[in-house]
DNA sequence: CTGAAAGCGCTTACAG
DNA sequence: CTGAAAGCGCTTACAG
């Protein structure tokens, strides 16, 4: 192994002048520079990163904190991940993944001083990771929020984002829009705070519509979808239209709705909100998306961390990003509108 | 920040000691490993891992190295990240993502020192990559194979996977089978091993069945999907079923098939091989696939790179581990059987 | 069974 | 503009 000392002799310099070439951190005659580079190119010298991390006390890595699902993770959870990592490594830093659901074990990982941040991912409103991460003193961003605002986030604007899917619908003539959400292991008030914020804004829209609120909770998956499918044909059969505000169970809705011989959208309306186009393209009939802002929010995620980590920043981050509308064959006007 | 030189004082003990006990290197005598230990509790002391990893010349690391898609990841590389990383943190390595296209910036992280391993994703026959990881001469596993099979690797056998497809339809009746593959933007030769490696088994078991072969490689997406099915309509009319081993392309062949009139399974059988359940059963009807070992396999490379990093095992890993066929709606008789 | 000491390969005040 | 030296927090022969 080609180590400074190497680069050094070759130069004949000091081994901390090789350094400040390397890293720019001080300025260096033009002839000893160009000495320097010269040896470096020849012995094919590259700076060694964990001695590096340990003299600096920065390790240019970062903790990607994330469930360890046994279930799938879907598809915008992955662009999440991708994102922030290549964002990332864009900036010279790694990303390291650290599938948790323990925050003994969180907090453990975080002392070891492995990183310089973490990336903390499926926050829920009340979170208790969260309360870790700050008493663990290592610098942060979350990818979404909790109850507290003035932690650094960034997250999906679920308000902006329901009343688009809403005004969409309106606009076709619907009135009765139930919205379908996910069910979570933890009680009520401990549940992603995607779930929260949308049924808030759903909530919001519907009473401007003087029409009593749909909520199906149901499973993510294909067969939550079909349960939702169910209830929405036995327990709100005047609703026209449906939100989803679950990714995994928008397939089985629209199996289940068929199932039960409403046409799509025809009998019914659908809307899958914070997903991705490719979703949508998959299901029959198309599906009508608002794609989840995942590939840029993973980046900028990380961009926000490492600015905060190199002092460039002032305050801290708080930014939203509303899904886009993208229109499929899944939403048409209400039956009474078109008989009429 | 407490280091192990404040635990050895409170332990009344020398650092070479307190490392001992850490590391169980060394057999220390009860009462001062008690010392030591209480030290530890009362101190809440946590080695440092970028200290250890400079003085034992073991990070704990391992790189993922996969290539930095534009195009969005497909479900199956999703698991084998996933369980990768949660197969390395269970023995306490951790896992950073290296989104990477371009050989000399992958050598140039290796080279860094970061990663006592690699493992590689997405391998293909010839692979440059592969040749550079050897010359970086840190220690690896391939997710998939070249043609070169004494490298250590971990694999879906596609051989058996294609058998077994088609001896489900034959099982069925069918005869004129057709391949769906995927196009590589790379030259032939250069494709990704599972296609070559899956069209070598399809064209063993059709010149069984004495029929021409009938292969259609598209895009792995939606629109490739449909190309397969006007395609297969135009190109291949007698053909009664298809198996995939292109899982973006699955749900457009459905839809496209359909469109051109063509009822699944009546008109036509559909096997998507190497994919997931949870992508069978989004499509209408439930699509019979073979799923993908995928979850295991993650978990298998990353064992497999740290038995052969701690020096646990005799010879070069070669796992083949086949899909599991997962029956669905989308496979029937054939129209000429169903005719008598 | 325990300790003193060298060393891992860098960065960074501090001098000059 | 450059260098000698301390130090980052550990591990690991080597002695005793």
């Amino acid at each position: 192994m080609v180590t400074m000392r190497d680069v050094a002799e070759r130069a004949n310099v000091s081994i901390a002048t090789v350094s400040f070439v390397i890293n720019g951190t001080k300025r260096v005659a033009p002839e000893t520079r160009a000495r320097i580079e010269a040896a470096i190119e020849e012995l094919d010298y590259r700076r060694n990163v964990v001695a590096r991390a340990l003299a600096s006390s920065r390790t240019r890595i970062l903790a990607l904190l994330h469930p360890d699902l046994e279930a799938r993770p879907n598809a915008t959870v992955i662009q999440f991940v991708m994102s922030a990592a290549h964002g990332a490594r864009e900036r010279g830093y790694d990303l390291v993944l650290w599938p948790v659901n323990d925050d003994e074990q969180m907090s453990h990982l975080l002392a070891g001083g492995l990183v310089d941040g973490a990336l903390l991912m499926e926050v829920q409103i009340r979170d208790s990771r969260v309360d870790r991460l700050v008493a663990s003193r290592v610098p942060f961003a979350l990818i979404g929020r909790t109850e507290n605002d003035d932690l650094p986030y960034v997250d999906i604007d679920f308000a902006t984002t329901i009343d688009e899917a809403v005004g969409h619908l309106r606009s076709f003539g619907h009135e009765r829009i139930a919205l379908v959400t996910q069910r979570t292991k933890a009680g009520p008030g401990d549940e992603p705070g995607r779930i929260m914020r949308a049924e808030a804004a759903y909530l919001d829209a519907t009473s401007a519509l003087g029409r009593p609120p749909a909520v199906i909770p149901v499973e993510g998956t294909s067969a939550g979808g079909r349960e939702a499918a169910r209830t929405l044909h036995d327990g709100f059969p005047d609703a026209t239209a449906v939100i989803l505000v679950n990714e995994g169970a928008s397939a089985g809705l629209v199996k289940g709705s068929r199932a039960l011989g409403r046409s799509i959208p025809d009998d019914l309306s659908i809307i899958s909100a914070s997903t991705t186009r490719e979703l949508g393209e998959m299901i029959e009939p198309s599906l009508t998306v608002m794609a989840a802002p995942a590939p840029q929010l993973g980046r900028l995620a990380a961009d926000a961390l490492i600015d905060q980590l190199e002092g460039v920043q002032e305050a801290p981050p708080h930014l939203l990003i509303p899904c886009t509308l993208v229109p499929g064959q899944s939403v048409g006007p209400p039956p009474q509108a078109r008989r009429h």
